[in-house]
RNA sequence: GGAGAGGUGGCCGAGUGGCCGAAGGCAAUCGCCUGCUAAGCGAUUGAACGCUUAAUAGGUGUUCCGGGGGUUCGAAUCCCCCCCUCUCCGCCA
Protein backbone atom coordinates (compact mmCIF):
# COMPACT_ATOMS: atom_id res chain seq x y z
CA UNK A 1 0.00 0.00 0.00
CA UNK A 2 1.23 3.24 -0.90
CA UNK A 3 4.49 2.45 -1.97
CA UNK A 4 5.38 4.96 -4.63
CA UNK A 5 8.73 5.35 -6.71
CA UNK A 6 10.21 3.42 -9.37
CA UNK A 7 7.33 1.20 -11.35
CA UNK A 8 7.09 -1.66 -9.04
CA UNK A 9 5.27 -4.02 -11.66
CA UNK A 10 8.87 -2.83 -14.00
CA UNK A 11 10.91 -4.32 -10.69
CA UNK A 12 8.99 -7.53 -10.95
CA UNK A 13 8.67 -8.17 -14.68
CA UNK A 14 12.10 -6.74 -15.52
CA UNK A 15 14.56 -5.65 -13.24
CA UNK A 16 17.37 -5.70 -15.30
CA UNK A 17 15.98 -2.79 -17.35
CA UNK A 18 16.67 -0.75 -14.30
CA UNK A 19 19.90 -2.66 -13.64
CA UNK A 20 20.70 -1.31 -16.72
CA UNK A 21 19.95 2.38 -15.71
CA UNK A 22 21.57 2.17 -12.72
CA UNK A 23 24.80 1.41 -14.33
CA UNK A 24 24.17 4.08 -16.89
CA UNK A 25 24.29 6.82 -14.12
CA UNK A 26 27.31 5.07 -12.39
CA UNK A 27 25.20 3.69 -9.34
CA UNK A 28 26.26 0.69 -8.28
CA UNK A 29 23.08 -0.71 -6.49
CA UNK A 30 22.71 -3.96 -6.00
CA UNK A 31 18.77 -4.63 -6.60
CA UNK A 32 19.16 -8.24 -5.68
CA UNK A 33 17.81 -7.32 -1.77
CA UNK A 34 15.01 -4.70 -3.20
CA UNK A 35 13.56 -7.85 -5.41
CA UNK A 36 13.27 -9.91 -2.35
CA UNK A 37 11.83 -7.13 -0.32
CA UNK A 38 9.36 -6.95 -3.03
CA UNK A 39 8.63 -10.94 -3.23
CA UNK A 40 7.72 -10.90 0.48
CA UNK A 41 5.91 -7.86 0.61
CA UNK A 42 4.02 -8.99 -1.47
CA UNK A 43 3.38 -12.17 -0.54
CA UNK A 44 2.75 -11.03 3.04
CA UNK A 45 -0.04 -9.37 1.46
CA UNK A 46 -1.69 -12.23 -0.44
CA UNK A 47 -1.66 -14.43 2.89
CA UNK A 48 -3.32 -11.10 4.30
CA UNK A 49 -5.80 -11.16 2.21
CA UNK A 50 -7.12 -14.68 2.64
CA UNK A 51 -7.28 -14.15 6.07
CA UNK A 52 -9.10 -11.11 5.89
CA UNK A 53 -11.34 -13.14 3.27
CA UNK A 54 -12.18 -15.67 5.78
CA UNK A 55 -13.15 -13.27 8.60
CA UNK A 56 -15.12 -11.47 6.26
CA UNK A 57 -17.21 -14.73 5.56
CA UNK A 58 -17.02 -15.25 9.23
CA UNK A 59 -18.37 -11.86 10.69
CA UNK A 60 -21.21 -12.50 8.32
CA UNK A 61 -22.22 -15.76 9.40
CA UNK A 62 -21.65 -14.25 12.90
CA UNK A 63 -24.49 -11.65 12.08
CA UNK A 64 -26.66 -13.80 10.53
CA UNK A 65 -26.42 -15.97 13.73
CA UNK A 66 -26.96 -13.05 15.77
CA UNK A 67 -30.43 -12.38 13.97
CA UNK A 68 -31.73 -15.65 14.68
CA UNK A 69 -30.75 -15.41 18.19
CA UNK A 70 -28.56 -18.47 17.89
CA UNK A 71 -25.77 -19.24 20.23
CA UNK A 72 -22.47 -17.42 18.71
CA UNK A 73 -19.85 -18.30 21.52
CA UNK A 74 -17.94 -20.59 19.64
CA UNK A 75 -18.09 -18.64 16.63
CA UNK A 76 -16.99 -15.86 18.54
CA UNK A 77 -14.35 -17.14 20.06
CA UNK A 78 -13.04 -18.71 16.44
CA UNK A 79 -13.53 -14.87 15.57
CA UNK A 80 -11.25 -13.31 17.83
CA UNK A 81 -8.37 -15.84 17.41
CA UNK A 82 -8.66 -15.01 13.44
CA UNK A 83 -8.43 -11.50 14.30
CA UNK A 84 -5.37 -11.59 16.36
CA UNK A 85 -3.94 -13.49 13.65
CA UNK A 86 -4.84 -10.46 11.36
CA UNK A 87 -3.13 -8.05 13.42
CA UNK A 88 -0.28 -9.42 13.50
CA UNK A 89 0.22 -10.50 10.35
CA UNK A 90 -0.76 -6.57 9.21
CA UNK A 91 2.05 -5.56 11.78
CA UNK A 92 4.48 -7.74 9.47
CA UNK A 93 2.88 -6.52 6.64
CA UNK A 94 3.82 -2.97 7.56
CA UNK A 95 7.50 -3.21 8.23
CA UNK A 96 7.58 -5.50 5.15
CA UNK A 97 5.80 -2.26 2.70
CA UNK A 98 8.23 0.38 4.95
CA UNK A 99 11.22 -1.51 4.86
CA UNK A 100 10.36 -1.83 0.41
CA UNK A 101 9.94 1.56 0.43
CA UNK A 102 12.38 3.06 2.20
CA UNK A 103 14.66 1.46 -0.07
CA UNK A 104 12.68 1.83 -3.28
CA UNK A 105 12.08 5.08 -2.95
CA UNK A 106 16.19 5.57 -3.23
CA UNK A 107 15.85 4.29 -6.60
CA UNK A 108 16.42 7.23 -9.29
CA UNK A 109 14.05 7.69 -12.11
CA UNK A 110 15.27 5.45 -15.69
CA UNK A 111 16.70 7.45 -17.98
CA UNK A 112 15.69 8.07 -21.54
CA UNK A 113 17.07 5.91 -24.10
CA UNK A 114 19.10 8.89 -25.72
CA UNK A 115 20.52 10.77 -22.94
CA UNK A 116 24.25 10.25 -24.08
CA UNK A 117 26.24 7.54 -22.21
CA UNK A 118 29.40 8.59 -19.51
CA UNK A 119 30.36 10.45 -16.69
CA UNK A 120 32.08 13.76 -14.99
CA UNK A 121 35.18 13.51 -16.02
CA UNK A 122 34.21 14.05 -19.63
CA UNK A 123 32.13 16.78 -20.73
CA UNK A 124 28.79 16.96 -21.40
CA UNK A 125 28.06 17.88 -25.27
CA UNK A 126 27.27 21.06 -26.71
CA UNK A 127 24.10 21.02 -28.61
CA UNK A 128 24.12 24.64 -29.19
CA UNK A 129 25.54 27.71 -28.71
CA UNK A 130 23.84 30.84 -29.69
CA UNK A 131 24.46 34.41 -29.26
CA UNK A 132 27.10 37.01 -29.67
CA UNK A 133 30.57 36.86 -27.02
CA UNK A 134 30.78 40.63 -26.34
CA UNK A 135 34.18 41.59 -27.62
CA UNK A 136 35.91 43.96 -25.05
CA UNK A 137 38.98 46.16 -25.26
CA UNK A 138 40.21 45.99 -21.80
CA UNK A 139 40.15 43.14 -19.39
CA UNK A 140 36.73 41.93 -18.26
CA UNK A 141 35.85 41.73 -14.55
CA UNK A 142 34.16 39.38 -12.47
CA UNK A 143 30.38 40.67 -11.19
CA UNK A 144 31.47 40.61 -8.03
CA UNK A 145 34.45 43.39 -8.73
CA UNK A 146 31.41 45.34 -11.01
CA UNK A 147 28.69 45.35 -7.93
CA UNK A 148 30.64 46.56 -5.35
CA UNK A 149 32.65 49.09 -6.90
CA UNK A 150 29.26 50.24 -8.22
CA UNK A 151 27.41 49.63 -4.63
CA UNK A 152 24.70 47.55 -5.64
CA UNK A 153 26.25 43.72 -4.49
CA UNK A 154 26.87 43.96 -0.68
CA UNK A 155 28.22 40.35 0.66
CA UNK A 156 29.74 41.88 4.03
CA UNK A 157 26.80 43.20 5.47
CA UNK A 158 24.80 40.34 3.52
CA UNK A 159 27.52 37.96 5.92
CA UNK A 160 26.76 40.15 8.97
CA UNK A 161 23.34 39.38 9.28
CA UNK A 162 23.39 35.84 7.83
CA UNK A 163 26.22 34.37 7.32
CA UNK A 164 28.42 33.83 4.07
CA UNK A 165 26.40 32.98 0.59
CA UNK A 166 23.93 35.19 1.37
CA UNK A 167 24.09 38.71 -1.18
CA UNK A 168 22.11 42.09 -0.47
CA UNK A 169 21.24 44.09 -3.42
CA UNK A 170 20.94 47.74 -3.10
CA UNK A 171 19.60 50.77 -5.21
CA UNK A 172 19.80 49.81 -9.06
CA UNK A 173 20.52 46.10 -8.21
CA UNK A 174 17.61 45.41 -6.57
CA UNK A 175 15.69 47.55 -8.93
CA UNK A 176 17.08 44.97 -11.38
CA UNK A 177 16.30 41.74 -9.80
CA UNK A 178 12.81 42.75 -9.54
CA UNK A 179 12.53 43.79 -12.72
CA UNK A 180 14.08 40.47 -14.30
CA UNK A 181 11.32 38.75 -11.94
CA UNK A 182 8.51 40.43 -13.93
CA UNK A 183 10.01 40.93 -17.06
CA UNK A 184 10.19 36.96 -17.18
CA UNK A 185 7.08 36.27 -15.66
CA UNK A 186 5.31 38.45 -18.29
CA UNK A 187 7.24 37.00 -21.24
CA UNK A 188 6.42 33.49 -19.96
CA UNK A 189 2.14 34.77 -19.40
CA UNK A 190 2.12 36.28 -22.39
CA UNK A 191 3.17 32.60 -23.84
CA UNK A 192 0.65 30.17 -22.63
CA UNK A 193 1.98 30.04 -18.87
CA UNK A 194 -0.62 30.36 -16.07
CA UNK A 195 0.91 32.25 -13.36
CA UNK A 196 1.28 30.70 -10.25
CA UNK A 197 2.54 32.13 -6.39
CA UNK A 198 2.84 29.16 -4.35
CA UNK A 199 3.54 28.78 -1.11
CA UNK A 200 7.73 29.12 -0.19
CA UNK A 201 7.30 26.42 2.63
CA UNK A 202 5.87 23.11 2.26
CA UNK A 203 5.58 19.74 3.96
CA UNK A 204 7.61 16.53 4.01
CA UNK A 205 5.12 14.55 1.60
CA UNK A 206 6.01 17.31 -1.25
CA UNK A 207 9.55 17.03 -1.08
CA UNK A 208 9.17 13.49 -0.96
CA UNK A 209 6.57 14.12 -4.03
CA UNK A 210 9.56 15.54 -6.23
CA UNK A 211 12.12 13.49 -5.27
CA UNK A 212 14.14 16.00 -2.67
CA UNK A 213 13.52 13.89 0.25
CA UNK A 214 13.98 11.46 1.52
CA UNK A 215 17.69 11.05 -0.22
CA UNK A 216 18.61 14.60 -0.08
CA UNK A 217 17.11 16.36 3.12
CA UNK A 218 20.74 17.71 4.18
CA UNK A 219 20.64 19.73 1.30
CA UNK A 220 17.24 21.39 2.68
CA UNK A 221 16.61 24.08 5.11
CA UNK A 222 13.92 22.91 7.79
CA UNK A 223 11.87 25.08 10.33
CA UNK A 224 12.99 23.69 13.46
CA UNK A 225 10.09 21.64 15.54
CA UNK A 226 7.49 21.71 12.14
CA UNK A 227 6.85 19.46 9.20
CA UNK A 228 7.92 22.68 7.22
CA UNK A 229 10.55 23.36 4.71
CA UNK A 230 11.88 26.09 2.59
CA UNK A 231 11.22 25.55 -1.15
CA UNK A 232 15.04 24.95 -2.49
CA UNK A 233 12.80 25.39 -6.27
CA UNK A 234 9.15 26.32 -6.88
CA UNK A 235 8.99 22.50 -8.96
CA UNK A 236 8.40 21.40 -5.13
CA UNK A 237 5.06 23.43 -4.52
CA UNK A 238 4.30 23.75 -8.41
CA UNK A 239 4.42 20.18 -9.11
CA UNK A 240 2.67 18.57 -6.19
CA UNK A 241 -0.02 21.30 -6.73
CA UNK A 242 -1.73 18.61 -8.36
CA UNK A 243 -0.34 15.66 -6.02
CA UNK A 244 -3.55 13.06 -5.44
CA UNK A 245 -5.41 14.34 -8.26
CA UNK A 246 -6.83 12.78 -11.96
CA UNK A 247 -6.68 15.77 -13.94
CA UNK A 248 -9.34 15.90 -16.88
CA UNK A 249 -7.18 14.60 -19.77
CA UNK A 250 -8.39 17.49 -22.41
CA UNK A 251 -7.26 20.32 -20.15
CA UNK A 252 -3.74 18.76 -20.59
CA UNK A 253 -0.62 19.96 -21.23
CA UNK A 254 -0.76 22.24 -18.57
CA UNK A 255 1.91 24.59 -18.16
CA UNK A 256 2.75 26.99 -14.91
CA UNK A 257 4.97 29.69 -14.64
CA UNK A 258 5.96 30.42 -11.17
CA UNK A 259 8.42 32.74 -8.85
CA UNK A 260 9.87 31.75 -6.01
CA UNK A 261 12.50 32.70 -3.54
CA UNK A 262 14.94 29.12 -3.57
CA UNK A 263 16.84 27.88 -0.31
CA UNK A 264 19.56 25.37 -0.36
CA UNK A 265 21.60 24.57 2.23
CA UNK A 266 24.42 23.48 -0.41
CA UNK A 267 26.07 21.10 1.56
CA UNK A 268 28.62 19.49 -0.49
CA UNK A 269 29.68 22.39 -1.86
CA UNK A 270 32.24 23.94 0.71
CA UNK A 271 34.95 25.30 -1.20
CA UNK A 272 32.91 25.83 -4.51
CA UNK A 273 31.93 29.45 -6.22
CA UNK A 274 32.82 31.26 -2.41
CA UNK A 275 33.57 34.32 -4.37
CA UNK A 276 30.37 36.19 -5.79
CA UNK A 277 26.67 35.34 -6.32
CA UNK A 278 26.80 32.31 -8.45
CA UNK A 279 25.95 29.85 -5.34
CA UNK A 280 24.01 31.09 -2.56
CA UNK A 281 21.88 29.62 -0.27
CA UNK A 282 18.98 32.17 -1.02
CA UNK A 283 18.29 33.00 -4.73
CA UNK A 284 15.32 34.07 -6.89
CA UNK A 285 14.63 31.90 -9.98
CA UNK A 286 11.39 31.65 -12.04
CA UNK A 287 10.17 28.30 -12.92
CA UNK A 288 8.48 26.58 -15.73
CA UNK A 289 6.15 23.57 -14.77
CA UNK A 290 4.44 21.42 -17.14
CA UNK A 291 1.77 18.22 -17.06
CA UNK A 292 1.32 16.15 -19.91
CA UNK A 293 0.39 13.07 -21.51
CA UNK A 294 3.30 10.62 -21.40
CA UNK A 295 3.38 10.57 -25.87
CA UNK A 296 3.56 14.16 -25.53
CA UNK A 297 6.38 14.70 -22.83
CA UNK A 298 9.44 14.67 -25.38
CA UNK A 299 7.71 17.45 -27.53
CA UNK A 300 7.29 19.27 -24.19
CA UNK A 301 11.09 19.31 -23.31
CA UNK A 302 11.81 20.69 -26.35
CA UNK A 303 9.70 23.43 -26.30
CA UNK A 304 10.52 24.32 -22.53
CA UNK A 305 13.52 24.38 -23.96
CA UNK A 306 12.90 26.74 -26.41
CA UNK A 307 10.61 28.93 -23.89
CA UNK A 308 14.17 29.17 -21.20
CA UNK A 309 16.32 29.99 -24.03
CA UNK A 310 13.33 32.90 -25.02
CA UNK A 311 14.70 34.30 -21.36
CA UNK A 312 18.39 34.64 -22.95
CA UNK A 313 17.72 35.78 -26.52
CA UNK A 314 15.40 38.50 -25.48
CA UNK A 315 18.34 39.60 -23.01
CA UNK A 316 21.37 39.63 -25.57
CA UNK A 317 23.16 37.06 -23.69
CA UNK A 318 25.19 34.34 -25.21
CA UNK A 319 25.08 31.46 -23.73
CA UNK A 320 25.17 27.38 -25.01
CA UNK A 321 23.13 24.69 -24.59
CA UNK A 322 24.49 20.80 -23.27
CA UNK A 323 22.64 17.39 -22.83
CA UNK A 324 23.43 15.81 -19.53
CA UNK A 325 25.28 12.83 -19.94
CA UNK A 326 23.97 9.29 -17.97
CA UNK A 327 25.87 9.95 -14.76
CA UNK A 328 25.49 13.62 -14.55
CA UNK A 329 21.40 13.34 -14.89
CA UNK A 330 19.49 14.36 -11.56
CA UNK A 331 18.14 11.97 -9.22
CA UNK A 332 14.90 12.56 -10.50
CA UNK A 333 15.02 13.28 -14.12
CA UNK A 334 15.23 10.73 -17.36
CA UNK A 335 16.47 13.65 -19.25
CA UNK A 336 18.08 17.08 -18.88
CA UNK A 337 19.43 20.33 -20.80
CA UNK A 338 21.60 23.10 -19.17
CA UNK A 339 21.45 25.71 -20.58
CA UNK A 340 24.99 27.98 -19.75
CA UNK A 341 25.12 31.51 -19.89
CA UNK A 342 28.62 33.03 -21.39
CA UNK A 343 30.34 35.08 -17.73
CA UNK A 344 33.20 36.86 -19.59
CA UNK A 345 34.32 37.69 -16.19
CA UNK A 346 35.08 34.36 -15.21
CA UNK A 347 35.75 33.78 -19.29
CA UNK A 348 33.09 30.61 -18.96
CA UNK A 349 29.75 29.33 -19.39
CA UNK A 350 28.00 28.60 -16.39
CA UNK A 351 24.92 27.06 -15.48
CA UNK A 352 21.48 29.32 -15.73
CA UNK A 353 18.62 26.93 -16.34
CA UNK A 354 18.34 23.32 -16.18
CA UNK A 355 15.22 21.24 -18.14
CA UNK A 356 14.37 18.21 -17.38
CA UNK A 357 11.35 15.77 -17.97
CA UNK A 358 10.52 13.52 -15.29
CA UNK A 359 8.59 11.19 -17.23
CA UNK A 360 6.34 9.36 -14.49
CA UNK A 361 8.80 9.24 -11.98
CA UNK A 362 7.56 12.12 -9.69
CA UNK A 363 3.61 11.78 -10.96
CA UNK A 364 4.10 7.80 -9.39
CA UNK A 365 5.30 9.65 -6.32
CA UNK A 366 2.82 12.55 -5.54
CA UNK A 367 -0.04 10.32 -7.41
CA UNK A 368 -0.36 12.37 -10.33
CA UNK A 369 -2.79 11.07 -13.31
CA UNK A 370 -5.21 11.96 -16.19
CA UNK A 371 -7.83 9.60 -17.35
CA UNK A 372 -6.83 8.10 -20.60
CA UNK A 373 -8.90 8.34 -23.63
CA UNK A 374 -9.60 4.54 -22.89
CA UNK A 375 -11.48 5.78 -19.69
CA UNK A 376 -8.83 4.46 -17.44
CA UNK A 377 -6.80 6.33 -14.90
CA UNK A 378 -2.64 6.94 -16.38
CA UNK A 379 -0.13 9.02 -14.66
CA UNK A 380 1.05 12.03 -16.48
CA UNK A 381 4.26 12.74 -16.94
CA UNK A 382 5.96 16.17 -15.47
CA UNK A 383 8.35 18.33 -16.81
CA UNK A 384 10.42 21.68 -14.91
CA UNK A 385 12.87 24.09 -16.43
CA UNK A 386 14.27 27.27 -14.77
CA UNK A 387 13.67 30.51 -16.51
CA UNK A 388 15.46 31.73 -15.39
CA UNK A 389 17.77 31.57 -11.97
CA UNK A 390 17.13 35.45 -11.74
CA UNK A 391 20.64 35.76 -9.36
CA UNK A 392 22.76 34.48 -12.05
CA UNK A 393 20.79 36.77 -14.93
CA UNK A 394 21.92 39.56 -13.02
CA UNK A 395 25.74 38.38 -12.79
CA UNK A 396 25.39 37.48 -16.71
CA UNK A 397 23.61 41.05 -17.23
CA UNK A 398 26.57 42.65 -15.39
CA UNK A 399 29.92 41.00 -16.92
CA UNK A 400 28.47 41.15 -20.72
CA UNK A 401 27.46 44.49 -20.27
CA UNK A 402 29.81 46.20 -18.07
CA UNK A 403 32.19 48.92 -19.82
CA UNK A 404 35.96 50.44 -19.70
CA UNK A 405 34.74 53.56 -17.34
CA UNK A 406 33.18 50.75 -14.79
CA UNK A 407 29.00 51.13 -15.31
CA UNK A 408 27.23 48.43 -17.08
CA UNK A 409 24.41 49.11 -19.98
CA UNK A 410 21.14 47.37 -19.56
CA UNK A 411 19.21 45.60 -22.41
CA UNK A 412 16.37 47.51 -23.88
CA UNK A 413 14.18 44.10 -23.11
CA UNK A 414 14.29 45.56 -19.68
CA UNK A 415 14.09 49.01 -19.86
CA UNK A 416 10.60 49.41 -19.89
CA UNK A 417 10.86 47.51 -16.34
CA UNK A 418 13.72 49.59 -14.57
CA UNK A 419 11.79 53.16 -14.59
CA UNK A 420 13.86 55.00 -16.94
CA UNK A 421 16.93 53.23 -16.09
CA UNK A 422 19.24 52.03 -19.21
CA UNK A 423 22.44 51.59 -17.50
CA UNK A 424 24.01 51.33 -14.11
CA UNK A 425 26.47 53.81 -13.35
CA UNK A 426 28.61 54.72 -10.43
CA UNK A 427 27.09 56.96 -8.24
C1' G B 1 -4.93 31.46 20.34
C1' G B 2 -10.49 30.80 22.44
C1' A B 3 -15.71 29.02 21.34
C1' G B 4 -18.85 26.43 18.05
C1' A B 5 -20.10 23.58 13.41
C1' G B 6 -18.40 20.28 9.96
C1' G B 7 -15.06 16.82 6.71
C1' U B 8 -18.91 10.50 3.00
C1' G B 9 -18.03 8.78 -4.53
C1' G B 10 -16.87 13.91 -10.27
C1' C B 11 -20.55 17.28 -7.43
C1' C B 12 -24.79 17.63 -3.80
C1' G B 13 -26.36 14.61 0.05
C1' A B 14 -28.49 10.25 3.27
C1' G B 15 -26.58 6.99 6.58
C1' U B 16 -25.50 6.30 15.13
C1' G B 17 -22.67 -0.97 15.37
C1' G B 18 -23.31 -6.33 10.92
C1' C B 19 -27.78 -7.09 5.32
C1' C B 20 -22.98 -0.40 3.35
C1' G B 21 -18.27 0.67 -1.56
C1' A B 22 -22.15 3.05 0.62
C1' A B 23 -29.67 5.33 -0.50
C1' G B 24 -31.41 9.45 -3.36
C1' G B 25 -30.35 13.45 -6.60
C1' C B 26 -27.15 15.98 -10.19
C1' A B 27 -23.55 15.34 -13.92
C1' A B 28 -21.44 12.05 -17.58
C1' U B 29 -21.52 7.81 -21.12
C1' C B 30 -24.27 4.27 -24.07
C1' G B 31 -28.99 2.75 -25.96
C1' C B 32 -34.41 3.56 -26.90
C1' C B 33 -37.89 7.16 -28.25
C1' U B 34 -39.01 11.89 -30.68
C1' G B 35 -38.31 16.03 -37.91
C1' C B 36 -33.64 18.35 -34.81
C1' U B 37 -32.87 19.85 -29.78
C1' A B 38 -35.06 19.54 -25.07
C1' A B 39 -38.06 16.33 -22.22
C1' G B 40 -38.99 11.08 -21.23
C1' C B 41 -37.48 5.73 -20.64
C1' G B 42 -33.59 1.96 -19.74
C1' A B 43 -28.58 0.65 -18.61
C1' U B 44 -23.72 1.97 -17.14
C1' U B 45 -20.21 5.14 -14.43
C1' G B 46 -14.81 5.56 -7.85
C1' A B 47 -9.71 4.44 -6.53
C1' A B 48 -5.36 1.62 -4.78
C1' C B 49 -2.91 -2.88 -4.12
C1' G B 50 -2.44 -8.26 -4.83
C1' C B 51 -3.39 -12.96 -7.54
C1' U B 52 -4.32 -14.71 -12.53
C1' U B 53 -2.92 -13.20 -17.71
C1' A B 54 1.21 -11.88 -23.29
C1' A B 55 -1.93 -7.81 -21.63
C1' U B 56 -2.21 -1.24 -18.19
C1' A B 57 -8.16 -6.97 -22.03
C1' G B 58 -11.01 -10.13 -18.91
C1' G B 59 -11.55 -12.71 -14.20
C1' U B 60 -10.86 -12.68 -8.94
C1' G B 61 -9.43 -11.20 -3.76
C1' U B 62 -8.36 -7.43 -0.21
C1' U B 63 -8.41 -2.38 1.26
C1' C B 64 -10.35 2.68 1.19
C1' C B 65 -16.31 7.17 4.10
C1' G B 66 -10.02 13.65 6.23
C1' G B 67 -5.26 11.00 8.77
C1' G B 68 -3.63 7.90 12.86
C1' G B 69 -4.71 4.92 17.19
C1' G B 70 -8.47 2.39 20.39
C1' U B 71 -13.12 -0.44 21.91
C1' U B 72 -15.64 -4.79 19.58
C1' C B 73 -16.29 -11.25 16.85
C1' G B 74 -17.63 -6.88 13.66
C1' A B 75 -16.82 0.55 12.96
C1' A B 76 -18.62 5.48 7.85
C1' U B 77 -21.31 4.86 12.56
C1' C B 78 -18.74 4.57 19.56
C1' C B 79 -13.93 6.64 22.18
C1' C B 80 -8.96 9.32 21.92
C1' C B 81 -5.18 12.24 19.25
C1' C B 82 -3.97 15.02 14.90
C1' C B 83 -4.97 17.69 10.22
C1' C B 84 -8.19 20.62 7.29
C1' U B 85 -12.65 23.79 6.19
C1' C B 86 -16.49 27.25 7.83
C1' U B 87 -18.68 30.90 11.60
C1' C B 88 -17.88 34.17 15.81
C1' C B 89 -14.17 36.41 19.19
C1' G B 90 -9.01 37.80 19.97
C1' C B 91 -4.42 38.99 17.50
C1' C B 92 -1.92 40.51 13.22
C1' A B 93 0.46 42.39 7.57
Amino acid sequence: MGVRMIDPKLLKKDPDLIRASLARRRMPVDLGALVSKDESRRQIQKEGDELRGNHKRRSEEMARAMRMKANTDTLRAELRTLSTRISELEERQRAADSAFEAEALLIPNLLLPDVPDGGPPEENPVVSVQGEKPAFDFQPKPHWEIGESLGILDFERAAKISRARFTALLGAGARLERALISFMMDLHASRGYTEIWPPFLVNAAAMRGTGQLPKFSEDLFKCEGQDLWLVPTAEVPVTNFHAGEILPADRLPLRYAAYTPCFRAEAGAAGKDTRGMIRQHQFDKVELVKFCRPEESEAELESLRRDAEEVLRRLGLPYRVVVLRSGDTGFASAKTYDIEVWLPGQTAYREISSCSTFTDFQARRAMIRHRAKSGETALVHTLNGSALAVGRTLIALLENGQRSDGSVALPSALHPYLGGLTEISKP
